[in-house]
DNA sequence: ATTGATTATTTCAACGTTGAGATAAAAGCA
DNA sequence: TGCTTTTATCTCAACGTTGAAATAATCAAT
């Protein structure tokens, strides 16, 4: 069997015979490409069915599993999406203005901003984690539940390799 | 040892119990979006070290790869590239700029354009390509040649899982 | 041959992100 | 207490992509 990623190198090794031996990271990385693209696709089009565009979904789903008080400064929210401090800004404004997260200055630091779950941010997220992990399962369903497993295994120690072992 | 993801997992577990069952996607679906956005992060960085735009970057090996005599319609970009038309335009339009590539109408099909690879493109593609590949080789150099073989397997799996068997 | 549908590309306004600079508060240190 | 450095967020112009509408050429059917 092939897929896409298969064709592409063998492209490469009929046009550029001199890099055969230095294709190999492609598989990988040719890959995890695609599959993020993909995958990107797939959960915009979920979100944007929710009036909500993708960075919001991400606002939301982090502070829910954050566990109360459901409130995080900017800046964490900057590390755990890896985007800059100006997306940041941007998503809680149209969040803030659509009532699902308010910003609270936080007292002890006053440079610091908290962004709270509203009452209805938290319904809005309980309504679509549901369906949005059905979702998921659904993408998955014919790679089956066990290879997803044996699959997420070999997936962590490559994140490990990159040094992604927290979400601060 | 765990990674960014089993904390995003612990969390839900403990903030939303009932969903427990029903999270093991998240497993591979958020490694794979993580992943995707570090790798595109490093090679969008080794890009720009070359003057580069990303889907510039991708314009050119694509065409390179894609052999003799080096040129491809928009529309195969557009396919190849999983953007929109415009991208394609646009970014056509900054490489036709650079003396990249240049626009020839096809003759058979007077509404087809083919972007043809210039000299100068051709010369840029090939002193990127080995670096390219270096890099990748660099990322990918503490998970191991090996464990990247046994994980482009399971990845090629599920692309065709996916139906992306071709690069059309 | 004419009409209608389809296909390929371009145009363009709207949108979200980036990244540098600005603002403001806190921390470190003399 | 002052002074500098660091940290946190916001501001804003530039940038690339999206997605729908426009343009133009080909195809299909009668």
């Amino acid at each position: 069997m092939s897929d896409a990623v298969d064709a592409i190198i063998g492209q490469w090794e009929a046009e550029r015979p001199d890099l055969t031996d230095a294709l190999w990271p492609v598989q990988v990385i040719g890959r995890l490409q695609r599959l993020g693209r993909i995958l990107e696709k797939e959960i915009k089009t979920f979100a944007a069915e929710r009036g909500l565009e993708m960075g919001e979904f991400d606002v939301l789903t982090t502070l829910q599993r954050s566990g109360p008080p459901y409130e995080l400064t900017a800046g964490a929210f900057r590390k755990a999406a890896m985007v800059t401090s100006g997306a940041i800004t941007n998503r809680i404004d149209r969040m803030e203005a659509k009532g699902l997260v308010e910003r609270v200055r936080d007292t002890d630091d006053r440079r610091a901003v908290k962004i709270r779950l509203t009452e209805r941010g938290h319904e809005v997220t309980s309504a679509f984690m549901k369906d949005h992990l059905a979702n998921e399962a659904r993408l998955l369903a014919d790679f089956g539940r066990e290879g997803s497993e044996e699959l997420a295994a070999q997936l962590r120690r490559l994140l490990e390799a990159f040094g992604d072992t927290s979400i601060k």
